[in-house]
DNA sequence: TTGTTATGCCTTGTCATTCAAGGTATGATC
DNA sequence: GATCATACCTTGAATGACAAGGCATAACAA
């Protein structure tokens, strides 16, 4: 195992995140940390993905975002739009038809 | 369905042409259509992909090259070096880790 | 013969994305 | 009072992917 994040990420951080976001509305440093859990530990999004990430699809208008204070800390929760869901819905579809043709490439092995 | 290759493709081309030159040797342009076949055309290479990718492969001592005149015409043909057989090796517990971790996160839908 | 298509190689320029590394500030803990 | 965890963020460099081209030959059609 080389790194813990190989270049096999384009577009993954953004179809994680509103996955995420689809079930709750979460803050950044949440979903940092989230991210992690969910994948089991295969994929880590620093805050540097993460944030970025994250102005761009409420730009984008499929998040919108609202402050919150917790315990004397101000925190910026993000949920999904209705734009946003239907983004979900199209990198999903995305991901699944990517997945299985390399799926189809690697498993066309017939080498035993 | 927006583009032929949304942007989830980070280190699958690389990938892909292991795999394919795994089997046996083939050159650039039998790659460009070889790619599209076997992921069942859910992933296209165009050439301004796959020549920088063999070139790049070559340089870091994966693949090996050869000149074949084939019929008035010269083709490159490509194969693997232990080097790359050790690299796809890698690329594919890699590629199985991420695709598993963002299953786990999509299918973590407890929605019906 | 002339035009078009397919084969076959390649590079350039641009864009998007990722990431490590930093910066700021508060609360909690030692 | 020092250090850690929380919580937000940006910058800079590098990488990657891609469309768009360019070059040349063969094969075929008009």
């Amino acid at each position: 195992m080389a790194k813990t994040n190989p270049p096999f990420m384009s577009g993954v951080p953004e179809l994680l995140l509103l996955r995420l976001l689809d079930d709750r509305e979460m803050y950044g440093y949440e979903l940092v940390r989230s991210v992690r859990e969910v994948t089991d530990e295969a994929v880590s999004l620093g805050e540097g993905v993460i944030y970025p990430v994250l102005h761009a699809l409420e730009r984008d208008g499929a998040l919108r975002s609202r402050r919150k204070a917790v315990g004397g800390r101000t925190r910026v929760y993000y949920s999904l739009t209705t734009r946003g869901r239907r983004r979900l819905k199209d990198l999903s579809a995305d991901w699944v038809r990517i997945q299985g043709g390399v799926a189809a490439a690697l498993g066309a092995s017939i080498r035993a």
